[in-house]
DNA sequence: CCGCACTCATACCAAAGGGTATGCTTCGCG
DNA sequence: CGCGAAGCATACCCTTTGGTATGAGTGCGG
């Protein structure tokens, strides 16, 4: 076989990334990984240096491959309000939509509770997509001159909410119908742009 | 050993709870359930026909308790408002603060996807939950004359948002803050509360 | 008092899967 | 052209764990 083995560190973690979002992260083996794209589980070894490395740099795939793909969805779009709602639409089609997403977060989820190194993976996204989402809401409250730190409390609670969607997705398909989403998205856009104080002990 | 075992079936469905919300589902085996309660695996198997029965089982106890839990805390209170509020509190504080609640959801949540008894007995409860409360949010509406059907579809978002704090607090434990807590009820309180109409398209 | 049934422990089986050691093939460099 | 290194496959090891078969002990009912 070539000795050149053009990225096929990346090519495992994008085919372990699959085989997760498809079976769950536990039910994929080494040798299933290997055998997607076309080598045994001896090569595999050669490349990582266990399982656990091959999750960590699916994990790294999937956010990059995520933030990347909301950062283009919204940059097209001129209004911070439109890129707002654009954003937490993408978000939320992806949530109740996407079963592999679901199934291979899930998963994600409870193994951080137990494993560092995923935990601190999962806070850095997670970080990442609330310093966007609260760009954006901020971007709109700036045109109606609210307050900035509210915007951070009310992101953080509709992305609570998002991922709270997906799971609910799950055991509920119908939240996936173009209505259900719609009516979620206009949820979360109200609380979003709403320009008041965050709570009564607050209130001047 | 004594001929009469008695409630041992109980007895091992919440040792199995027990040890599920230190360690994750996957993570305990047969042998410590058994382990915990006095006994060794043989005997458990002369109670439960597998290890996924016994994960039914301590299912259904966690569901009892919880919504017992739920109702009493909020019967001792009158007011509609109050028992919408301390049903949060209940709600946000169990899930920011009990980390055994938090491993065992996840698991559960991640087995659910690809488990039809698992995910059927978490959708009866999660909507007993639901069904709780959204009679609450309703008999705050009547007070003010709001619309019904909002209160479900708020309700669902916030139940959502209820789930997704869970997990935001298992890589973000300063949510646990009770300041933090409170924040995030009132935030609730007021999405929930505020009666307004679904969407800007079924504005009257 | 005996027999039966229940509950339990022990020993074992079988399967699965993470990981390793070894050897083969090919390619590039000196 | 030869050698060394990289990439790969094969065969195997080891551990874990779900589950079972069997036998022992005890209590209850007739």
């Amino acid at each position: 076989m070539p000795r050149i083995a053009p990225k096929m560190p990346k090519r495992l973690a994008v085919a372990a990334l699959e085989l997760f979002g498809e079976r769950g992260i536990d039910d994929v083996t080494v040798e299933q990984i290997a055998a997607r794209v076309g080598v045994t589980k001896g090569s595999f070894y050669s490349h990582y240096r266990s399982k656990h490395e091959i999750i960590l740099a699916a994990c790294t795939h999937y956010y990059q491959t995520h933030l990347r793909r909301l950062h283009a969805e919204t940059a097209r779009l001129a209004h911070p309000r439109d890129r707002l709602r654009r954003a937490l639409e993408l978000s939320i089609r992806i949530c109740v939509a996407d079963e592999r997403n679901r199934v291979f977060t899930s998963d994600l989820f409870a193994m951080a509770l137990h494993d560092e190194p995923v935990r601190q993976s999962w806070a850095q996204f997670y970080n990442a997509v609330r310093e966007m989402l609260v760009g954006l809401v901020s971007a709109v409250h700036a045109e109606s001159g609210s307050n900035g730190s509210d915007a951070r409390h009310s992101v953080d609670l509709m992305l609570a909410a998002i991922e709270g969607v997906k799971l609910r997705a799950g055991f509920e398909p119908h939240v996936a119908d173009p209505a259900e989403q719609r009516a979620i998205v206009d949820g979360m856009m109200h609380y979003l742009c709403s320009s008041r104080q965050p709570g009564p002990a607050e209130a001047p």
